[in-house]
DNA sequence: TGCAAGCCTGCACACCTGCGCAGGTGTTGC
DNA sequence: GCAACACCTGCGCAGGTGTGCAGGCTTGCA
């Protein structure tokens, strides 16, 4: 395996082997950078307790969320946007009611693998 | 279920018992708190990149990991020392070389159900 | 029609973060 | 001792991020 980048090939290494499986574990960087913004946006306890609510209890109003997580609505609808704008959630309007619901798989299973599964 | 704390109990609310549940599911802030900051650590594709590498082959020593994600050795220092702060991985020294590994089950989780369960 | 509820937006503020450079410490080998 | 190597640290810059407030928009109901 030569998957060593031609402008990193002069550098030493200690395991050149070791590198190579690195590099193939890495993968593609868009990919990486994918994984990046998504964590980031669970980053912040706000939203990550939006998504905990949605994803355990399902489609809720802006205002609900508010109360449940103790934020105020407009960061609540802030923090929404940006989980909109990244495709983890969307919103289906009922009258003056929006109801939000989580809708990335990958993401689910990160918040019952990761998060809900290691809380004792 | 009366989960509502005191100071929010005077709102309005939509589904008041989709609240409660709500509030049940998003669970203790400290563990909310905690995962945000996990979250935060993997936020960063060079970060992301490292962990990667180290989940996957195991003990890295710096310059390698250095060569293998295309960052500068500064920058997977400070990496390093921000995981290392966070309890995700631990350096363990070899004479002048220092190999790092992956300690943090939770994290090694999401990076095999998440990150890696989810590239096609 | 008038009013309130529900939700969204814009703006300004302080804060934090990642990065690169230069330089330092400790170890190995000649 | 001296030089090369592996790794770490401090500093400053640029850029992004969360937050609070005030206000606007649309909908539903009397």
């Amino acid at each position: 395996m030569h998957l060593v980048p031609a402008d990193r090939a002069n550098h030493r290494t200690i395991d050149g082997h070791r590198v190579c499986e690195a590099i193939a574990a890495i993968g593609d960087a868009e990919h990486v950078q994918a994984w990046a913004e998504r964590f980031s946006l669970l980053a912040d306890p706000g939203r990550l307790s939006l998504l905990l609510a949605l994803h355990e209890t399902g489609p809720l109003a802006v205002s609900d969320l508010a109360v449940a997580t103790g934020m105020k609505d407009p960061a609540v609808s802030q923090a929404l946007r940006l989980l909109r704008a990244g495709g983890l959630v969307t919103g289906d309007r009922d009258g003056r009611i929006v109801r939000y619901r989580l809708i990335d798989p990958a993401v689910a299973e990160v918040l019952a693998h990761g998060v809900l599964g290691y809380r004792e």
